[in-house]
DNA sequence: ATGGCTGAGCTACTCAGA
């Protein structure tokens, strides 16, 4: 069972793109971030053609996710937040694999920059809710996995320069204490479970050359909760379809469970 | 290096991203 994580920033922009690489990739279930549209104008067909059911949570021009899936999913929600901007962040379902329920939460984390801002506070405010969230969703179930764009650094060796980085809202260290707080919760960050010391990065930005000089950084997670970890098979950042022309400026996070 | 690109909405330019 292969569950991919993109933020493939703009689903319309983004679209042959996105199909070239479920071709390539074939994921069962693929949880989008940052598809910037409203579902009325969201690709259905498109993905329907090759086998994929959609379900969105679209938003206007920013934000907006979205669960693209072979398989079933059921239960599907988008009201995990009580978000006070009423932004597009969250969507959750439901799956049956090797005849356990897992519930699974495709979330896009608020940037939060800059710093001096009502942004910043929108962004702790905002995980404080995630994690209170997260922690009574484990009362209900007990198979979680989520996974998405955090806008978090977890550590110093997650990003090219971590000085550049220490007073941002990716890096600061309230904010990264939430990302432990979550895992604290029952959690594992799958990528940093599996390789201790890697330095890999998912998202790079667009100007200055920064993807030639992998001046990157590892904002996207895949969290499972602990009773699934015996289940990993593998865990990969594929950064083929950052180097292609049109690129997100992030690239996928790849997780096979069995 | 707090903006050097990019996308949406719109059709000139602002806002947002990280």
């Amino acid at each position: 069972m292969k569950i991919i994580s993109w933020n493939v920033n703009s689903v319309r922009a983004r679209i042959t793109n996105i199909l070239n690489y479920i071709k390539q990739s074939k994921p069962d279930i693929l949880l989008i971030q940052e598809i910037k549209t409203q579902e009325e104008n969201f690709p259905y067909e498109e993905f329907e053609k090759i086998g994929y059911q959609s379900h969105v949570f679209g938003q206007k021009s920013y934000n907006g996710v979205a669960i693209i899936s072979k398989i079933e999913v059921k239960n599907i929600k988008k009201n995990f937040i009580n978000d006070e901007l009423k932004q597009s962040r969250v969507i959750t379902g439901e799956v049956q694999i090797k005849k356990s329920n897992i519930k699974l939460i495709n979330v896009y984390v608020p940037n939060g920059n800059p710093v001096e801002s009502e942004k910043y506070n929108y962004k702790k405010k905002w995980l404080n809710k995630f994690v209170l969230n997260i922690k009574k969703e484990f009362e209900k179930y007990s198979n979680l996995i989520i996974a998405g764009d955090f806008n978090i650094i977890p550590e110093e060796k997650d990003v090219y320069n971590f000085k550049r980085y220490e007073n941002d809202a990716l890096g600061k260290l309230e904010i990264r204490k939430k990302f432990r707080e979550l895992l604290n919760l029952g959690f594992k960050d799958v990528y940093r479970l599996k390789f201790k010391e890697k330095q890999e990065y998912t998202f790079w930005d667009y100007f200055a050359g920064s993807w030639q000089k992998n001046y990157g950084m590892r904002i996207d997670h895949f969290l499972l909760s602990n009773n699934l970890l015996d289940r990993i098979v593998s865990i990969n950042i594929n950064k083929i379809p950052r180097s292609k022309t049109k690129p997100s400026d992030h690239t996928p996070i790849e997780l096979e469970i069995i």
